[in-house]
DNA sequence: GTTTTATTTGAGTATTTTGAAAAATACGAG
DNA sequence: CTCGTATTTTTCAAAATACTCAAATAAAAC
């Protein structure tokens, strides 16, 4: 539980990340074309990619020689949702929102 | 704007943070107390109050030789509207917020 | 088969982050 | 002023990140 809030909010935090999930906003696309209007190498996406997808932002799908990547906006849901307990604080279980929060540090 | 996610996204992706902002929602705290719970060296705490603090997500204040922590959770909006281009997330969703706490609670 | 296209992997490097430990600073109290 | 409390800073090492370039893999095309 710590970890897909850790691997979530990392992935976002990048600047290139975001910009590669505004454009699978639009489409699915193959790993060539996510890399086309960046400055940086195409192996240098692949591992953004990579780390999109071990956050389950993103899910990859081999045809062929070309993999299709599709933006997975429900892994968003969850960072969202801890996001959001802030600034509700007052209109929520306050206790149940500290358990949960107590309990994803182990 | 971009360096603004950038610094609330990896000052979120750690669960000492988060868990330290977590406190906070109860009340504000000295540097002190907030390390109290924590394993972790004051010195270690302090450094992540600072990552909070550069990210605006936590205010100090030094009343005598005290610095008092404040949660400041109006910085999470522009991260949660970032997240809402996505569309996972209704402005205020609290349903969800509840059926997530209640799934991860058991 | 050989070549081309699509993508990943590995080596190497530079930068950043994380934490401990010890020294330094700040300030109220006696 | 000196002492103890509160907090930060510095120094140092380990681990994680973000690249590049070159080599490796996979599968279509010829």
């Amino acid at each position: 539980m710590a970890d897909q809030l850790d691997s979530t909010f990392a992935a976002l935090a990048d600047p290139t990340r975001r910009a590669i999930l505004a454009m699978l906003l639009e489409d699915d696309m193959a790993v060539t074309d996510v890399a086309e209007p960046f400055e940086m190498s195409l192996a240098a996406i692949s591992k953004h990619l990579g780390v999109l997808t071990a956050a389950g932002l993103v899910s990859q799908e081999k045809r062929g020689r070309v993999k299709w990547c599709k933006l997975e906006p429900d892994a968003l849901r969850g960072a969202s949702v801890w996001m959001q307990g802030f600034g509700q604080m007052d209109a929520i279980d306050l206790d149940a929102f500290e358990a949960f929060l107590a309990k994803e540090l182990d």
